[in-house]
Parts: C-alpha cells; sequence; structure tokens
DNA sequence: TGTGTATATGTAAATATACACATATATTGG
DNA sequence: CCAATATATGTGTATATTTACATATACACA
C-alpha cells in the first residue's frame, strides 16, 4: 500500500468531505444520498468514491440498485491511524455535509435507502424529495 | 489551518521523503545536507522544503549561509497526530534516505554542517566530499 | 423483454502541478 | 566593496488532475 497515493487522494476536499461523511456517521451511505448531502453531481461523487476505493479506504455492498459505501478500517493500522486524526478534527469542520446527511437518512426505510437523488422524478419519490427539500 | 492543503502536499513522494527525514532524525537539517541524503537536485529540494514551510509543517533557522530545516510539531494537534502516523509507518521504508543522511551528518563539525552540496567544489568541502563518496 | 432508475465511465477541455534551466538573493570573509 | 557559495525563485514546458457532458452499465419490476 503506497502512502504517498493516499495522501494525493485526501488532498482534495470532495473526498475529505466523503471520507467524512463515513467516519462521522459510521453508516453505510449510498451515492444518492451523498449526492444529496454534499449537493454535488453525481458523476463526480462516483468518480470520487471510485478513487477511494481503489486505495482500499472505502469498501461497498450492493443492494439491488444501491451500492452502499463504508469506510474500510480494516485496510490497514496507518490508515485506521489516519481515520482516527481525520474524524477527530473534522469533528466540527464539515458538521453542515452531516447534518444534511442525517436530513436524508430520516427519509430511509428500515435504515434503507428507498429514494434516488434529486436529477429523477419517480412515484414515491417525489413527495419523499419534498419532505427533504423543505428542511433546506 | 486547511487540512485539505496538508494532505495535498504530502501527496508528493520528494516531499513525504523530506519530512521523513526530519521526523526519523528529530534533527534539524540544511539543504545541502538533503541534497546529498536524496539525491535530488538543490532547486527541487529547495521549492519542496518552501512548500511545505509555507503549510507550517516545517520551520527553519539560519546560521550564516546555511539554512535548517525542522519538523515543525508544535503546528497543531492534529498535524502532530500526522506526523506520529508518519514517523511510525516510515520507519523502515526511506531508510536509505536516512542512512545517506547519517553518512553526511558524520562530516559536520560541532555539530554544524560545514561543507555545501556537490555541484560545487571549494577548499575544505573537497576532501570532504571524497570522504563522503567513498561512502557510496 | 422492456422501462425506470441507481451508479459508473469515455472523453475532451480546463486547470493545476512538477520539472529544468538559468538566474537572483543573501551572507560570509577578505 | 568584491568574490565565493548556500539557498531561493522566475519562467516555459511537460505532465497530471479535475470537470462537464453524454452515455453506458446494472439491477428491479412489470
Amino acid at each position: 500500500m503506497n502512502f504517498v497515493n493516499v495522501f494525493k487522494t485526501l488532498g482534495d476536499e470532495t473526498r475529505l468531505r466523503l471520507l467524512n461523511l463515513f467516519l462521522q456517521s459510521g453508516k453505510k451511505i449510498c451515492v444518492c444520498e451523498m449526492v444529496d448531502a454534499l449537493l454535488l453531481p453525481q458523476y463526480q461523487i462516483s468518480r470520487h468514491l471510485t478513487m477511494l476505493r481503489n486505495l482500499d479506504l472505502v469498501k461497498t455492498t450492493r443492494e439491488g440498485t444501491w451500492i452502499y459505501y463504508e469506510a474500510n478500517w480494516k485496510a490497514s493500522k496507518c490508515v485506521s491511524d489516519l481515520f482516527d486524526v481525520i474524524k477527530e478534527h473534522f469533528k466540527s469542520k464539515y458538521s453542515k455535509d452531516v447534518k444534511k446527511l442525517n436530513d436524508r437518512l430520516a427519509l430511509r426505510e428500515g435504515d434503507y435507502c428507498v429514494i434516488g437523488h434529486s436529477i429523477f422524478e419517480g412515484k414515491k419519490k417525489k413527495e419523499n424529495m419534498k419532505k427533504f427539500k423543505n428542511k433546506k
């Protein structure tokens, strides 16, 4: 495992914000939930997640069409040490992201995501997105 | 202090090797000594050091013409936590650099550097450089 | 099998970063 | 002030990274 690449990969605000979501929430989060938490386009979130996954910093679980990401604490000793530092230091820094994530997670059913991201308009999604947007 | 920039700056092998010299040796090291430890051109070492200093990751002391660099452990809590992780993880990784540094530090007089880097040829330097190169 | 939708990716343009060369700045000693 | 030399920097070029748009892929469900 190449530490230089780990730093290079973490040297980007979007990727740090994503990682921070995983570290602060401790949960598995799907892509559409990240889109609404960070307010960035889906393809951007997806690209940055791919980079994090290529370095084994995050791992994924598929549930139907949804893919859940989470921090990979077992990657290695030094990575988990790094995670500790980042988690501690960003406790307050990106709190808005975490707040938006929590609003979004509140729309889950049985701890699973049931709506997509904001660029599509479905049936059940429509009303759920309305609830979400009211929370600003 | 911007953590993103810290990671971005550490995401470069030369800068990590430089920082590693400071962390492993715990000493103040001057530019010409780093040139001979990493075997990189002086202008490159200097540029990378400037970046580290701009982020307050290292601090300097001038002694005549020589400028000594060292890790700035007091920059902030999270930076020193980071330093701990890096120091631990690189204990063996860049050991050749540290070995070359130690060979070079052995040429000091009274714990001060007395010769420059390899691209100049001075008086006392000439014989010292010969000793150094014999150690390969 | 076809439609809807969550996620991923090819690619070109925009932007940032690293390198090499030359040269500048700063300090010491004569 | 001048010469020597340790360190820093201006600048053009090469290289890598990020972004945006469009489109592809994968899965669910009818």
